[in-house]
RNA sequence: GCCCCGGUGGUGGAAUUGGUAGACACGCAGGACUUAAAAUCCUGUGACCCGCAACGGUCGUAACGGUUCAACUCCGUUCCGGGGCACCA
């Protein structure tokens, strides 16, 4: 009897199919465990070997928990929403709810194909309405809510209306954002209703305000900064410029310091970590204000306030940097200058954003204007410069050139006179950006260090009320609308100029269906051209859609409750699964998906929806999968090719083959002269009779023919093989390159399994006779390694602790159920077809998927004696085998009879004897 | 430039807390079975030195230095690769 994987495999998907083994319930006395896979968008090209990677993972760890008597959630859906299915309509005509419902077959067949235990009753689609109508309802809940620093959570609108009723906003009740202007109780009821509602949309969670945008005229269509290449469209290579739009915004920004301190609670990588505390970029300072000194009498007395988060060196000051975007800047410059920052501003607006980011040229100009030094009232310089950017700080700053590297640069290239205030610390010739310098020639502050001179400085400047301690985030408030077609409409309707938010029963607001999908006019999204769906109510519909991310934030709440119709998700419910206990996914969301993400969970905890404010406990990123693509090497002008070890002899150009055709880095020939009409007359150079072609790693993408699908590998192998594979490749988390010649090992691995209980031509092998010793100890060290393993997340060890046990069992040709049922149930995450089947014909008739993990015995796993190694001096030279309770004495007493060691010691006594129990010994000599 | 992660045989990788470096697997070489092939099994396989061989020795985890009885593991410096951030004040 043969291991027919094909059979088998089908068999059991179907019987599981059938019996709904991984339908999962909600109310057990099973305590939960959460395991999730960033869900995937289903694109048109379909999964590759890379995109199983954490799926398999997350699918032998949820199966393993399973095992362990957890009450596991392991669900599965599709980001449905997003950009390229709305651009396969436009370029092909076909509806992007048909495409995406195409993609989305095709994705599932695929993952159906590696056998998980997915519980497909959850399945959730972002772009289906009985799930966008809860992305909507929760967008109302930020609408409806606003941002207490007091507290420092969100909390409904109407408090805050509350408190303007009786103190209107300028108390220190309440945090006022810096476009509002300040009214008193009185003022705000004498307010109209729609000048009510323009303020309170600048309290609100999700607001309206404007924003700049990637316009392509051409296209009539606003691009992602990906779509956009230096400066022109992506497609058709149109030009784009900066357009401003009204968007929507969410207000993360509120969120940076519970962001920032909620990643000390979670378990995720330190580089994840790491990665979004940058993204939040917190920096403390100070904000100071200078005086200007300019012709125009009007602006004499409007401070320049800048941004520093070195207050210690504002004696260094030389000159001042302001953006060349700045609103103060025109009204202080002096006539003589007008034209040439007139002239600079031109040129800067001219360029992209990439471009003046990637400038490495100082460029800059005088505004002729001067500032005064709050201290010392010395007369500083006022620049612009690009390299001051108007959206961080206050968009201008104190140039420091003998303590920032930029700024002195700057100093050196215009020539500007540099003061030193750390003496013999700074030579001239680069920025002394270190903190632990004592500062000179700064008069109150002379000899002090960053810190100290900081505080001193903020102190003095605080009473003299020319500045004040300030915190800054490089996080900005997420642009929360895009002027597409496929994504969730708003529940919001604009009357008369005022955004009024739709109620609970009004939604879903569906997404109507559009025949032709065409940009509106104005940057306007598709959807301002279906008049009739438009108007609604006596006012206009919202035409932008939501991102994205917007889908993908709460997504995880959802398949604990999915077909609810009442609500998002029961609150028992959510109570009951909590947090996400195991999140598995790709760095690349590490501060897109994941900050949205949490910021939703962190607003739905204080508006009391659900009981836990950080979604993810733990996060494991697995690694990407690289190509191995293969490169062939034709002479420049000829179609002839010249194997690898040969090119050096040629002028060649060379060219990525479709790996598919190639055996280890020998070309099939004859494969190759079929590939493509141009190959067909194609000569070799070989050497030793062969075609050989370079290696490389990259990508795996179309383009190099480098891509690995799965379904042929499992039509090839069978899905426990290439799962096994997938993990036995190497750690989860770490980038590996594809290598399909390896998966051989694997595969036998399951066939000398299979034969553990069936012998090719002789048939059934197990029995039921009592197990030995030895034979339990290799059953029970393997439960120990397999069980610490799956643990760690060590998945290829695992694997390889399973194969070290079928050797062994194999060489003691031990074929007994009492020691195989066991470790089929250790090996069936990993491989649960084959485990299944042969969990039946060991005589079973219940699942294998429902039995318990084993429990090993220390007894099996502890031996009585060890084979030490000795070392002289740190270098192994032999070894004893020791009886494992033996003390030093009886240690040193039979080492130094060793017959060995006596040679090494040459007569000589050890000066000391090392002796580390159940480790090794080591003799000082 | 700053921050994070990594660098181990021909290859993927193992070594969980400082305690036998190279588990497991691929590949390769030799052999068995077979008319032959596939499949399977056995043996060898980090480099170098001595030797018929057993055995033995030296070196070896990117490089150099340090701590330690003992370092892939800890510390310092440098090089290389990958990722993130970026004229961020």
């Amino acid at each position: 009897m043969e291991y027919s994987f094909r059979n088998i495999e089908k068999k059991w998907q179907q019987n599981w199919k059938d019996n709904l083994v991984y339908k999962v319930e909600n109310n057990t006395s099973l305590p939960k465990y959460y395991v999730l896979d960033m869900f995937p968008y289903p694109s048109g090209a379909g999964l590759h070997v890379g995109h199983p990677l954490g799926y398999i993972a997350s699918d032998i760890y949820s199966r393993y928990k399973r095992l362990k008597g957890f009450n596991v959630l392991h669900p599965m859906g599709y980001d449905a929403f997003g950009l390229p299915a709305e651009q396969y309509a436009i370029d092909h005509g076909i509806h992007p709810a048909i495409s995406t419902e195409e993609n989305i077959n095709n994705f599932r067949k695929q993952l159906d194909n590696i056998g998980f235990c997915y519980d497909w009753n959850r399945e959730v689609r972002t772009s289906d309405s009985s799930y966008y109508k809860w992305t909507q309802w929760i967008f109302l809940q930020l609408f409806n809510a606003w941002f207490d620093r007091k507290k420092n959570k969100a909390v409904p609108i109407s408090e805050v209306v509350k408190i303007f009723e009786t103190h209107g906003n300028n108390n220190g009740e309440v945090h006022c954002p810096d476009s509002v202007v300040t009214f008193s109780a009185n003022e705000w009821k004498l307010f109209t209703e729609k000048e009510r509602m323009e303020i309170l949309m600048q309290y609100r969670l999700v607001y309206c305000g404007y924003g700049e945008v990637n316009w392509c005229e051409k296209l009539g269509t606003v691009l992602a900064n990906d779509e956009v290449i230096n400066g022109l469209s992506e497609r058709g290579s149109h030009p784009v410029i900066k357009k401003k739009l009204r968007q929507w915004y969410l207000r993360i920004t509120d969120y940076a310091d519970r962001l920032l301190s909620g990643l000390e609670q979670v378990d995720f990588s330190e580089s994840m970590k790491e990665m979004q505390s940058n993204w939040i970029g917190k920096s403390s300072g100070a904000e100071i204000n200078f005086a200007v000194q300019t012709t125009n009498p009007a602006y004499q007395k409007t401070p320049l306030v800048v941004y520093t988060t070195r207050p210690d060196t504002i004696f260094g000051v030389d000159f001042m940097v302001v953006a060349p975007e700045h609103e103060l800047l025109l009204q202080i410059v002096t006539d003589s200058q007008k034209k040439s920052v007139e002239d600079y501003i031109t040129l800067v607006k001219s360029r992209s954003d990439r471009e003046r980011m990637a400038e490495k040229k100082i460029t800059g100009v005088f505004s002729g204007a001067s500032a005064i030094h709050p201290f010392n009232g010395k007369q500083i310089p006022i620049w612009i410069s690009e390299y001051v950017l108007i959206g961080y700080g206050t968009g201008a700053i104190m140039a420091v050139p003998c303590g920032d590297q930029r700024d002195f640069l700057f100093a050196k290239h215009f020539a500007i006179p540099i003061t030193n205030i750390f003496g013999t610390q700074f030579n001239n010739e680069e920025a002394n950006q270190a903190k632990n310098v004592l500062l000179e020639n700064s008069d109150f502050i002379n000899g002090m260090t960053t810190q100290i001179a900081s505080d001193l400085v903020i102190e003095k400047l605080a009473e003299k009320k020319m500045g004040n301690r300030k915190v800054n985030y490089k996080i900005h408030d997420a642009a929360f609308s895009r002027q597409r077609y496929w994504g969730e409409p708003f529940p919001i309707v604009w009357k008369n100029g005022t955004a009024v938010a739709l109620s609970e029963d009004q939604l879903p607001v569906q997404l109507p269906n559009m025949k032709e999908i065409l940009p509106g006019l104005d940057g306007e999204g598709p959807l301002s051209n279906l008049n009739e769906w438009k108007n609604f109510d006596r006012g206009v519909r919202e035409v932008n859609t939501m991102p994205g991310y917007a889908g993908s934030s709460w997504y995880f709440l959802r398949y604990m409750d999915p077909k609810n119709e009442k609500e998002f998700c029961n609150r028992q419910i959510s109570d009951y699964w909590g947090q996400v206990d195991l999140y598995i996914g790709g760095t690349e969301h590490a501060v897109g998906h994941l900050l949205y993400s949490r910021m939703w969970t962190k607003c739905l905890f204080d508006l009391g929806f659900i009981g836990f404010d950080e979604p993810y406990k733990k996060l494991v990123n697995q690694g990407k999968i690289g190509g191995d693509s293969r490169i062939v090497y034709r002479i420049h002008g000829t179609n002839q090719f010249v194997s690898e070890g040969l090119k050096e002899k040629y002028e060649t150009d060379e060219l990525h083959v479709d790996v598919n055709m190639v055996n280890g880095k020998e070309l099939d020939l004859k494969k190759f002269k079929s590939w493509k009409p141009e190959f067909k007359n194609a000569s070799f150079l070989l050497e030793d009779g062969k075609y050989l072609c370079e290696s490389r790693l990259e990508k795996m993408s179309k383009r190099y023919f480098n891509v690995v699908n799965p379904d042929e590998v499992v039509e090839k192998y069978g899905a426990d093989t290439f799962r096994m594979y997938e993990m036995f490749l190497g750690p989860v988390e770490q980038d590996k390159p594809w290598d399909t010649k390896g998966i051989e090992g694997v595969h036998r691995f399951l066939k000398k399994l299979w034969r553990l209980f069936y012998e090719d031509q002789k048939g059934k092998r197990w029995t039921i006779e009592k197990a030995t010793e030895p034979e339990l100890k290799v059953l029970h060290k393997t439960i120990k390694k397999v069980e610490e393993n799956t643990e760690r997340f060590s998945f290829n060890t695992g694997v390889s602790a399973l194969m070290i046990c079928v050797n062994e069992l194999t060489e003691l040709k031990c074929y007994k159920k009492e020691i195989l049922e066991p470790l089929l149930v250790l090996l069936s995450p990993y491989a649960p077809h084959i485990t299944e089947e042969l969990f039946h014909e060991l005589g079973n008739t219940t699942t294998i998927l429902k039995t318990s993990f084993p429990i090993w015995d220390e007894k099996y796993c502890t031996e009585a004696v060890k084979t030490y190694p000795i070392a002289i001096n740190g270098k192994t030279r032999t070894e004893i085998t020791i009886p494992l309770e033996a003390d030093q004495q009886q240690v040193e007493n039979i080492v130094l009879q060793n017959e060995k060691v006596m040679k090494w010691l040459d007569g000589n006594q050890p000066k000391k004897i090392i002796y580390i129990k159940n480790k090794m010994i080591n003799l000082v000599v």
